[in-house]
DNA sequence: CTGAAAGCGCTAACAA
DNA sequence: TTGTTAGCGCTTTCAG
């Protein structure tokens, strides 16, 4: 064994260590590292060279105590099982990068509660904005948001009053425009399969707006099916199976989301079902899951990949500019027939 | 108007605020804030109030610099596009939730060069733990794991040698398993498919595992195909499609992930092929999108869940005990040999 | 049970 | 181009 003392408590290194080892001030360690200010060539190296050597990791914390300024970005979404907000962050993740900016990302279950939880967390790390997804919150959370004196972005959807900025799509629109394509196809029987959560908000707009499409033509929902939990794929199976037993005589399926539509869609081919003739489908999401299918379910695309880079753009134009927004940028989807609804 | 002065820019609060507001010293109202040490119910009340009456937001970073402590553990993932991670954060969450551990999660898209860069400063932050994906790291990423003085966690992989603990199971085997699996039940001339990628050590691993087991039984692999990007379910059926072209005499197909695997199944059946008779398919990983198809594709799960989970004990385990680890936990995939591989 | 003093590691502002 | 001086908002420690 070499000379060891007794077992030094390593400390985590600090400037003042990259100082000592390169003989500059703690100020101008900072400055190279930070890239700020002139500093001389040889100095830059010698403070380089001393921090890489030490193996130096700069102290966030203090930094930003110090400076008021955090570089990051809270981003709070309902769920990563879900395969929509994958996509949404990816599309975050993406923008943000160019801006410096670090997404940090929270995720609720579906619940109020845990929202607010998650939201408190994350504001009292000062972040530099937040995305957050849905325009419904509890009252604590909202006013959180309005308090925070930072760029608030809600995404996802537009049915509603946002506290700040918003970027999203009009889910009652959605399903509005899906109703009247279906009922223009000439379809009259239809069945509504989606999901039982009853904190998925825009599952239900969706369903408002539908309904009032068919209302337009003087049609109500036929028969519907919900379903929590499981694979959507062989839920969306067991429902068409169940709803069409119930209700034979429908001649159209609207599912709440592509995964059970394409589950509907298997169980038709599997059974023989003449799809689009006898029985036509639809879903929601625009998953390129589809384009794998023997047959292309229709559906609408809920642009995800663009609503995550758009708040992200509204967060990071702001955090130069300092400003609040209040931007509103409205997306719209677009309908993809795909082969399972009749074409006049 | 009211007497507005000139627009007061609005400090967020601090505890001078809720000190002046309840008219306690802001040590107590730190402390009730904390739930730290005795405090008269009176006092605790008064502080509870004026905290919730103002809106007042705790500021992390003041404190996490002053107390040394922070409650973040750093999660480092390839891709959230994948449907593998987003179950291992599940489990992740899940676990840390109880104890008030949040997890923050980066993403390198298979980069070793951006894996550094999302490393580095995430650990400017001073987490309380690290759990990264994979075992292959850069030299300065390795160095920057080892010295960070927390306990870090590889994840997925245990072929290979950790930084500290890890937890995961063997690709190696998962691919010589299958291979055993697949000659015992009487194939001979056998495909694989899979991602390009060439940061995916996992899929390589069971490659190589793969070739071995075949090894075994004096047979090479038939033919091969690779792919990148785009909807892996189209993709599955593109490549088999192509590599049944090429090679019409192939007797099984092994697919490096579901999705793919699950692509040539629906292409098989479209095509009228005699599965498992004719030809056998196999994919990995037991996403249960597999449940919803029209035939269970044989499949090994990849425990993901339980390795989230299980990484995330061992972080709020050392979090408490404030010990750095070295525990090795290698979980054991389960051959399942659904409808598209021979039975004996 | 409550308060006062000191300082966490860094950066803004100013001085040299 | 470089250094010095004060904090950032909180918690630790110790004293009442």
């Amino acid at each position: 064994m070499s000379s060891n003392g007794p077992a030094e408590p390593r400390r985590t290194l600090t400037l003042r260590d990259v100082s000592e080892a390169s003989g500059v001030s703690e100020m101008t360690v900072s400055r190279v590292l930070r890239n700020r200010g002139d500093v001389s060539d040889s100095t830059r190296e010698r403070v380089l060279e001393a921090a890489k050597r030490l193996g130096y990791v700069p102290n966030k914390i203090a930094g930003a105590l110090a400076s008021q300024r955090v570089n990051l970005v809270a981003v709070i979404i309902p769920s990563l099982s879900n395969l929509v907000f994958p996509e949404v962050l990816s599309g975050i993740s993406e923008e943000l990068e160019e801006s410096g900016l670090q997404p940090v990302f929270g995720v609720t279950n579906y619940s109020a509660e845990r929202e607010e939880a998650v939201l408190y967390e994350m504001l009292s790390w000062r972040p530099t904005g937040v995305i957050i997804a849905g325009l419904e919150h509890s009252d604590a959370a909202r006013a959180m948001l309005q308090n925070a004196g930072i760029p608030i972005v809600e995404i996802m959807d537009v049915d509603g009053t946002p506290v700040d900025s918003v970027v999203g799509i009009s889910h009652k629109r959605a399903g509005l425009e899906m109703a009247r394509a279906i009922i223009g196809a000439g379809y009259r029987r239809i069945g509504f399969l989606g999901t039982k959560m009853p904190h998925d908000h825009r599952a239900r707009k969706r369903l408002e707006g539908f309904e009032a499409g068919l209302a337009e033509a003087g049609i109500e929902l036929a028969d519907s099916e919900f379903y929590s939990g499981g694979s959507a794929l062989l839920k969306g199976r067991e429902m068409t199976e169940a709803i069409l037993k119930r209700s034979p005589d429908l001649d159209f399926l609207y599912y709440s989301n592509d995964m059970i539509g394409a589950g509907g869609l298997l169980y038709c081919l599997d059974k023989g079902i003449d799809v689009p003739g006898k029985l036509g489908l639809a879903g929601f999401n625009g998953v390129d899951l589809l384009d794998g299918l023997p047959r292309k379910l229709a559906t609408m695309d809920a642009c995800r990949r663009e609503i995550g880079r758009r708040a992200a753009q509204i967060i990071s134009g702001h955090s130069d500019a300092g400003l609040i927004g209040g931007e509103h940028v409205e997306l719209t989807p677009v309908l993809e027939p795909g082969d399972t609804i009749r074409q006049g």
